[in-house]
DNA sequence: CTGGAACTGTAACATAGCCGACAAATGTTT
DNA sequence: AAACATTTGTCGGCTATGTTACAGTTCCAG
């Protein structure tokens, strides 16, 4: 890969606008690229070395699967995310993979190693990193809470709310979304069965609150929701 | 406070040995002390500055009120725990305060801003406390996810197990546990009702697989739980 | 030692939401 | 178009768990 398009594709994130020209051309320290289709499934292989990703073009899932051989859905990654080994360590044990949900997408990495190196070398991006880290743990913390104390409707509805605010077009009080999950992953998001999901969606639609299909979800109102 | 004394306070906690004596000693970021008696409340007002907490003795815990006046254990703290504004971000919503469970507690603190400083000094220990934050992270998605696809009975056992392991004291294969809580902070640690708790764990003394008193907990075989 | 507060024990009842089962609709491949 | 795979719709039964309600125990302060 030419350096300039290393150097683009990292000063595109935010939290490496703080650094200088020069400072970034200096690290230039991604080391793969990747595009893949729809549907595709990508294994994080821990026999290679661990990595960060950067996500930059689509939307991917992150599903765990427990011993019991049960899926969860642990994350949804949208364009501009790190993914991967944020914590810095990497953990063997985790059984995961990303499956890719919009038509394609683009994914490059660095080696973590790599990137600890470059923490230690600027501190202030260090630091910037440890809020970065922080607010997903902010993040993860009150999704979960949701999770436990409200029930699948206010689920539903909570999740809506915040796909609506993170990529909803919105023209007066209505917001279109593009729908490239299926009833069935917000099931799992919202951790209930698809059946509920379904019931509900439906109950919302009869109600008027929103307008489903499988291309995109509409919320007539969404002072309402 | 003395400057050694500062000194002491701050090594004894793992993430600063990688430090070495005289780097700590430069700091002496501590600003506060205090102590507390059991059932004392602590409030974090968020009138003051933000600060992050290090508990040097005794145990205490964390809870949240929501907006319907519901409250939630967010965490049990543990002597040589951090806690407070971990994710470095100051935020003035949240509704918090902290309990006295054990006897008596001493709490230092320092100042956010102090700790920030630090950290930009010294490269190695943000990456450190990066990795920090990073575990924590992890611990809390696994507490959520048994939260989550488990019922209250695993939970208990599962609760019962760290516990013992964090804390109980091992002969053979029994473990004692010092019992600072209630089964109503139990149950809402595994977050189900207070009965439902008070009769698992009856159904479990009455199996042989504890002893239950408000004093102590004994696990009679650790293996069988 | 006594009264009250906090904690623990027990039961009956209501219900959210899981599960299995199957049908209909939509999308995809050949 | 036909055959197949995936996604959505619907239903009734079942179970874990919350709720309400009250009684018994332990603990501590005065």
């Amino acid at each position: 890969m030419y350096e300039d398009l290393k150097y683009w594709y990292l000063r595109d994130h935010k939290l490496f606008r703080t650094l200088s020209f020069g400072q970034i051309k200096q690290l230039c320290i991604i080391t793969g690229f990747k595009k893949a289709q729809k549907g595709e499934i990508i294994y994080f292989s821990s026999s290679d070395l661990p990595r960060i990703f950067l996500l930059k073009k689509g939307n991917i899932k992150i599903v765990a699967i427990d011993e019991d051989g049960n899926e969860t859905i642990k994350d949804i990654i949208q364009k501009g995310d790190l993914f991967g080994e944020l914590t810095l360590e990497a953990d063997g044990q985790s059984n995961e993979y990303a499956k890719v949900l919009s038509d394609d997408v683009a994914i490059c990495s660095f080696l973590m190693s790599d990137f600890e190196d470059l923490l230690l070398r600027n501190p202030s991006l260090a630091l910037s990193y440890t809020k970065f880290v922080g607010l997903k743990m902010k993040r993860i913390k009150n999704s979960y809470a949701n999770l436990i104390s409200k029930d699948a409707k206010t689920r539903l509805f909570q999740f809506l709310k915040d796909w609506a605010e993170k990529e909803g077009v919105r023209t007066e009080n209505t917001v279109v979304i593009e729908n490239y999950l299926t009833q069935n992953d917000m099931a799992q998001i919202i951790c209930t069965s698809r059946q509920t999901a379904t019931q509900l969606l439906n109950e919302m639609e009869t109600n008027g609150t929103i307008v489903y299909s499988r291309k995109e979800i509409i919320i007539t109102d969404i002072r309402k929701l």
